[in-house]
RNA sequence: GCCCCUGUCGUCUAGUCCGGUCCAGGACGCCAGGUUCUCAUCCUGGAAACACGGGUUCGAAUCCCGUCAGGGGUACCA
């Protein structure tokens, strides 16, 4: 309320853009945007070995699809940049001197075969594994001089006596003994500056106020506190988020494990992302006990900090499947036909610029099957019975055909009589079709499910004379005498 | 091992701060019935939880302690 809300997403470009991490971005862009405040997005690429700008791709593209595009970002710039961690790395440096001048840090000058000897013996010993501060010890002039002489060295955390208080907007007060934070290093041989410590410049000169981020944080945020006191800066606010774990046994959510870890599965299967980012924000948090479908203005006129749950929540991918069903019904139908024709392109169910006479069944075919969809993708297995040369029979359907002994015969009988009936109007010809049957001593029942079994090889769908417009007369006809020929007699 | 976080129906959660109105509410899923030419939708009903053990109290899902369970961290990764 003081100053301008300034929040961050800063995500590492090492691999796809995870579910946890669009929540992470959403809660903060949430938090910006019922504040007025700007929502920042930063990479935090320090680590040159596993990233990739591929990842970065991902990160980019990911966000713009749910519409999180970033305020101030390394595509949109700002007045705090650069935004890329790999391209701060002069500030760091200084910055690192002054935390050095200011006793933060001390020269570490323990090689790393020394150290990995230390934790072995620590292990062996079941011991606590942590640095044992052995170059703590050496006088400062003395360690100052070998570092001037060039001896390789590190900086590592001067952690003060004491404990450490964290009072997380969610976790409430979590209080450490410092003896339990480590003098991790900061500054790696050569200068370069580590996550720890690019973090803490990073948030302070870009004017964070606010850090939401996921709770794998929590321990690091000790070490980041004792940093902002070295240098004397204001902390800002913490806010550690609930972790997001495997839908089904134990374990959190892994990329290699679960495929629904990353955001682009959820696009490719095409969820709309109105719905992905309703389902995503209540995994976590809740406005009340009812509330379940909201619009993004709802989402940022009704979150808040306080009402973010503590427990890890499992992913439920069944209700997604219903909160996306659910948005989909209620869609315009032109939005359905642009959304599913990509995917009958791409099944090979239409052709790649459609011309009239597929635009026409694109059209009958969204709204027959508008009510029966979870994502995009599911057109191609729910409709391609319309777009397929040959009718592929499922075991029901084909069991529905031959029901009765003289299936062939009534399926011929009413291929004919459809001859002089009008496709204009389902409701007219459902009349017609009723009658006909009656007529015959037939009940409904007996015509219909032979009938859609050889009009669509399937068992369900849509009405029957639905499917008759959409399929016409000619392939109605050609279908129900396949069917006969199909089943003898 | 050590440090930290968490623990209400299968899952997401409301309720926990300010003990009684909670023999615990909603949603998804599931089961049954209804509507319908099938499926989907929709409507009605149902099964389903306070991790366990001690305290405190007239009274505890709510407060305290312990146990157990799950998760995170423990790198010259982020």
């Amino acid at each position: 309320m003081t100053s301008p809300v300034r929040v961050r997403f800063a995500p590492s470009p090492t691999g796809y853009l995870h579910v946890g991490g669009a929540r992470t971005a959403l809660f903060n862009y949430l938090v910006a945007r019922q504040s007025g405040g700007t929502y920042i997005l930063r990479l935090e690429d320090t680590d040159t070995e596993r990233n990739t700008d591929a990842s970065v791709r991902t990160i980019y593209e990911g966000l713009r699809w749910i519409g999180l595009d970033p305020d101030e970002g390394p595509e949109q710039g700002g007045p705090k940049g650069p935004y890329r961690q790999s391209e701060r790395d002069a500030l760091y440096r200084s910055l690192a001197d002054e935390l050095l001048s200011r006793g933060g840090v001390y020269p570490c000058f323990c090689t790393k075969e020394h150290l990995s000897a230390m934790r072995e013996r620590q292990i062996a010993a079941r011991v606590t594994q942590r640095y044992d501060r052995t170059c703590r010890a050496i006088p400062r002039d003395a360690a100052l001089a070998r570092v001037k002489a060039g001896e390789p060295y590190t900086l590592r955390l001067n952690v003060p006596e004491g404990e450490t208080l964290l009072p997380d907007l969610i976790r409430g007060d979590v209080l450490v003994k410092n003896e339990d934070i480590e003098d991790i290093i900061l500054v790696r041989t050569g200068g370069a500056v580590v996550y720890n410590l690019a973090v803490v410049f990073d948030d302070h000169h870009m004017g964070v106020t606010h850090v939401i981020r996921g709770e794998d944080h929590l321990t690091n945020t000790f070490k980041q506190l004792c940093i902002y006191d070295a240098m004397g800066w204001e902390r800002p606010k913490f806010a550690h988020l609930p972790l997001i774990l495997a839908p089904a046994g134990e374990g959190k959510l892994s990329k290699r494990k679960h495929p629904e870890a990353a955001l682009e599965w959820y696009q490719k299967k095409g969820y709309p992302p109105e719905a992905l980012l309703n389902w995503i924000c209540l995994l976590g948090w809740s406005y009340d006990d009812k509330t379940e479908i909201m619009t993004r203005d709802e989402m940022i006129a009704r979150f808040s900090i306080e009402r973010i749950v503590k427990s890890g929540a499992r992913l439920n991918l069944e209700k997604l499947d219903w909160m996306s069903g659910d948005y989909i019904r209620r869609m315009p139908l032109e939005r359905v036909v642009a959304e599913i024709t990509p995917y009958l392109v791409e099944a090979g169910l239409v052709s790649a610029s459609p011309n009239a006479d597929e635009i026409e069944k694109i059209r009958a075919v969204a709204a027959a099957e508008q009510g029966r969809l979870r994502c995009w993708s599911q057109i191609v297995e729910l409709a391609g019975w319309v777009f397929a040369k040959d009718v592929a029979f499922e075991a029901k359907a084909e069991a529905n055909l031959t029901k009765r002994p003289d299936s062939a015969d009534i399926l011929r009988a009413y291929a004919a009589g459809l001859a002089g009936q009008s496709f204009d109007d389902p409701k007219v010809l459902e009349s017609w079709a009723r009658a006909w049957a009656g007529e015959r001593g037939l009940g409904f029942g007996d015509i219909v499910h032979p009938i859609r079994a050889a009009l669509t090889g399937r068992a369900q769908g849509p009405g029957l004379f639905d499917v008759h417009r959409i399929l016409g007369r000619a392939a109605c006809v050609a279908r129900l005498e396949a069917a006969a020929a199909k089943i003898g007699g």
